[in-house]
DNA sequence: CAGCATCCATTCAGATACTG
DNA sequence: CAGTATCTGAATGGATGCTG
């Protein structure tokens, strides 16, 4: 990405461009599919460990899984407890933080609940059209 | 992804299925970084042309631009004016839907500004520490 | 001006095999 | 059980050239 190191004005600089990078992102970091699907789990369950949580996720690899709970790990997102047992008892749950970003990212859960249907009609209006 | 076809119970479907998939795609879509910074600047200006979003964004490629904006019109986030002349003129506005999407987006948007400096601290402590 | 087509480098994600 | 390591095919995104 080149042109991030152009020094125009940016007229879209109502904000720091540090803040801005960062929310981009985050956003991105938390829109990520799996990240979504984990959270939702994990508010559901309280607290699971890696194999619970692979269960509840339908399509996840262990790689994704593992990748996606270190990456909520490190941001503060979860936090991860190692039972000293064997065999290996390893267990997730939220942090507050974790959570007030679920509740955050509810404002958008239930748009799209709502606006779903419009999408759609949206979707196969211009799916239909001539092209 | 084969385990989608699995046809166990699902425990974390507390709601429609068919739901759930739609909006962890649409937001996975809205999420795009792309996506959310052409919002905001149709958000900030109203109506703009292709050249002139282009501008506003940085770091974007033509054929991200066209690409995303396509998305967005099919979605039924933006409108998309050709006006008839030469050389060519095409705008671009949101929707009705775009905006209210822009607003539900705006909770995690002020999260993350609110949560940033929480995150970078996360990460620091996170990488500090001995592995 | 707006945008499509093509090529190419990089990244991502799944499958598989192995380990404390 | 909870990972790590590696390989590979697929998807992503940038750069470039062309056109109505």
């Amino acid at each position: 990405m080149s042109a991030l190191s152009d020094r125009k004005p940016d007229p879209a600089a109502d904000l720091d461009p540090r803040v801005e990078a960062m929310v981009n992102e985050l956003i991105g970091r938390v829109a990520d599919k799996w990240t979504l699907l984990i959270i939702e789990v994990l508010i559901e369950h309280g607290e699971l460990r890696f194999t619970r949580i692979a269960d509840q996720v339908p399509g996840i690899s262990q790689k994704m899984l593992t990748q996606t709970l270190r990456r909520m790990e490190r941001d503060g997102l979860v936090i991860r407890t190692v039972h000293p047992v064997v065999p290996p008892k390893v267990e997730y749950r939220l942090t507050d933080l974790g959570s007030s970003l679920a509740e955050a990212f509810c404002g958008v859960w239930v748009w799209v609940e709502a606006n779903l249907h419009r999408v759609e009609t949206s979707r196969a209006a211009f799916d239909a059209r001539p092209r």
